[in-house]
DNA sequence: GCGGATCAC
DNA sequence: TATGGTGATCCGC
């Protein structure tokens, strides 16, 4: 074979993968399986020709095949190797895993069938016969009408006008949809107190207590779930049932819309549920993944397992022990309120006309910091590290960062330190243009006054044998009590909006904020030292009570809240702070047990993400 | 630890 | 005319 025409097929299987890339990440969504998906991609691929952001498409499409190239000859080279051992580590990593199998609980998944389109329809009836389509550039969502011509969430506002020219677009009116949402959560918070919310329109529930406690199966449960749903918001909801999140999550895909599905929690069941089942609709593979995954041979996760003394070496350890758990049906069992996550970065960032004056730019970057002060604020954290996000008007994204000297989180610091990384940029790229610009800190540090048993972390551990101390109505009311508490304001009334301040006023106010901070981080390192300083119940009888060691002064304390802020205000006003950062220190030599690890929030590759405890990001959800 | 990349929603 | 915002994790260096 020539050397022209092999180009010439590299080039349309180039176009091919690129095509296939263009329909955007939620192919795998429901409405689309009557769709010609050839035809939408063409549309598509004309649609976007030469613009700007095909041709970064198309850029990344080709860095994507040749990092295929480069696993394939991997893999050719393991090939001639002796990989006994390889798979012998795999088949005892398996046997490992097979031995953590829970198939005691029931996880149920729910997700709200075309969302935001369900809440617009039921304040403008008409529309339910006709496509439309809601948010502004970018489509947030659609409703089924819409998908049947290949519209799609995340679709660009006029690619999906050239599929469907009839499209009605819709303003996003955030506001109902979180009303509506608080409504579910309302009916759902009765079949498990502790659902965890994965995002506005989507939940994970336990409801092995309720299906005990209730004596109805499961499947009985979920479907008395979504009707009364139904009745009470007039949203349908589809629902997957499983043994765990994972599976429960892939269920609840499977009868979309208004539809449920329950896979059996049996392990025969399961692995033979996963042998068939595509990559891509696992939670966690994406297009790039996907393709990777398909390069080597393996299009569904019965296929991982022959390929499982490769996978190591491909994709590295975490992808390994992923993908081993796809193959296994294996999820996490435990479910929880999302409000337990620890957040750990508080961001912002907007997309704007193509800029390229340095003035301009500056004052963007300065609206920007005004914005992340305000997030900072809300939310009541500071960062340690300053991160710069910008997007050239060609889509390339790059970001840069800072360690300032202090943590920050005030409008005047994080522009102050994050001018420098612009004109650093300015410098790398002569003439540069941003579409985009994004300022986010990490490794936050919590300003929250430290006045709650919450703030050190001492959470009440309700007694197992005796659930209905933590009964589902007094934690609803709990709960419905933290979602009207939407600003995290009241937490904070000694301290109120540093901008109230003078400046002198301020940096006083700084300065005291920054030993507390320092505080802060020492009693939290040493909360973390051990296992010790969790509650722990008395001996003897009284199961009800509960004591904690004091931080600071490491007496046991007695068990209300309120008694252990006092002592804590107590203890701090006789110790000052620096007296305590300094014992800790103290001791944090003496003992050199290594500091626990925070639970992780996510397993492999981001998999089964939670959300943060954020208000803002609350309000998305149910939880 | 940094920067790029991927992923979910 | 023209393709989002927020947050998390993983990998290679």
């Amino acid at each position: 074979m020539t050397a022209a025409p092999n180009r010439e097929e590299k080039t349309i299987a180039e176009h091919e993968t690129l095509k296939y890339s263009l329909l955007g990440p939620s192919l795998t969504k429901s409405g689309q399986d009557n769709v010609d998906q050839n035809k939408v991609s063409e549309i598509i691929y004309n649609a976007s020709k030469g613009s700007k952001y095909f041709n970064n498409e198309e850029a990344r499409d080709k860095n994507l095949t040749q990092k295929i190239e480069r696993i394939l000859t991997k893999k050719r080279q393991l090939e001639k190797l002796d990989l006994a051992s390889d798979r012998r580590k795999a088949d005892e990593y398996i046997a490992e895993l097979e031995l953590s199998r829970d198939l005691s609980q029931v996880v149920v998944h729910i997700d709200c069938d075309a969302f935001y389109a369900a809440v617009e329809e039921l304040d403008r009836p008409e529309l339910k016969d006709v496509p439309f389509a809601v948010g502004g550039g970018v489509l947030t969502t659609c409703n089924y009408h819409a998908r049947k011509f290949g519209c799609r969430s995340g679709m660009a506002g006029f690619v999906a006008k050239k599929l469907c020219p009839e499209l009605i677009m819709l303003k996003l009116n955030f506001d109902k949809y979180t009303a509506k949402a608080q409504e579910v959560r309302e009916i759902i918070v009765d079949y498990d107190p502790r659902f965890e919310s994965a995002s506005i329109d989507e939940a994970y529930l336990n409801i092995t207590e309720y299906c005990r406690r209730n004596d109805i199966g499961p499947e009985e449960a979920v479907e008395q779930l979504r009707r009364e749903v139904h009745e009470k918001t007039k949203i349908t909801i589809s629902a997957g049932i499983a043994a765990n999140a994972k599976l429960a999550k892939i269920c609840s895909n499977m009868n979309k819309p208004n539809g449920q599905f329950s896979l059996p929690r049996e392990r025969n069941a399961i692995i033979a549920f996963m042998r068939d089942l595509p990559t891509r609709k696992v939670n966690g593979v994406g297009r790039v993944f996907e393709r990777e995954l398909d390069a080597i041979g393996v299009k569904t996760c019965g296929d991982i397992y022959q390929y499982r003394q490769y996978l190591a070496k491909l994709f590295g350890d975490k992808a390994f022990a992923f993908l081993m758990q796809c193959y296994l049906g294996l999820g996490r069992t435990t479910v929880q309120p999302a409000e337990e996550y620890e957040r750990k970065s508080v961001g912002t960032e907007s997309t704007f006309g193509e800029m390229g004056n340095p003035v301009e730019l500056r004052d963007k970057l300065r609206a920007t910091a005004e914005e992340l002060e305000k997030d900072m604020v809300r939310t009541q954290f500071k960062g340690r590290t300053l991160c710069l996000k910008v997007k050239l008007h060609t889509f390339e994204v790059f970001t840069r960062q800072v360690i300032p000297p202090k943590a920050v989180y005030i409008a005047e610091d994080l522009y102050k330190y994050s001018v420098p990384m612009l004109s650093k940029l300015e410098q790398e790229f002569p003439g540069m243009k941003l579409r985009l610009m994004g300022l986010r800190c990490t490794h936050l540090v919590s300003m929250k006054k430290p006045d709650t048993m919450a703030f050190f972390g001492f959470k009440r551990k309700s007694t197992s044998d005796q659930p209905e101390s933590e009964s589902p109505s007094s934690d609803t009311a709990k709960r419905k009590a933290d979602s009207l508490d939407n600003d995290g304001e009241g937490q904070w009334e000694s301290w109120p909006d540093e901008l109230l301040f003078e400046d002198a006023e301020r940096q006083e106010r700084e300065d005291e904020m920054q030993e507390l901070e320092t505080l802060s981080q020492e009693i939290d390192k040493r909360r973390h030292h051990g296992k010790e300083i969790v509650p722990n119940p008395k001996k003897g009888e009284e199961v009800e009570e509960e004591w904690w060691d004091c931080p600071i002064c490491g007496r046991p304390q007695a068990t209300s809240e309120r008694e252990f802020n006092e002592h804590i205000d107590l203890c701090l006003s006789r110790q000052t702070i620096r007296d305590v950062v300094q014992e800790t220190a103290e001791s944090r030599s003496r003992d050199q047990t290594p500091v626990p690890k925070r639970a992780k929030m996510g397993t492999e590759k981001g998999r089964e993400k939670g959300v943060p405890g954020d208000p803002k990001q609350r309000r998305l959800c149910f939880g």
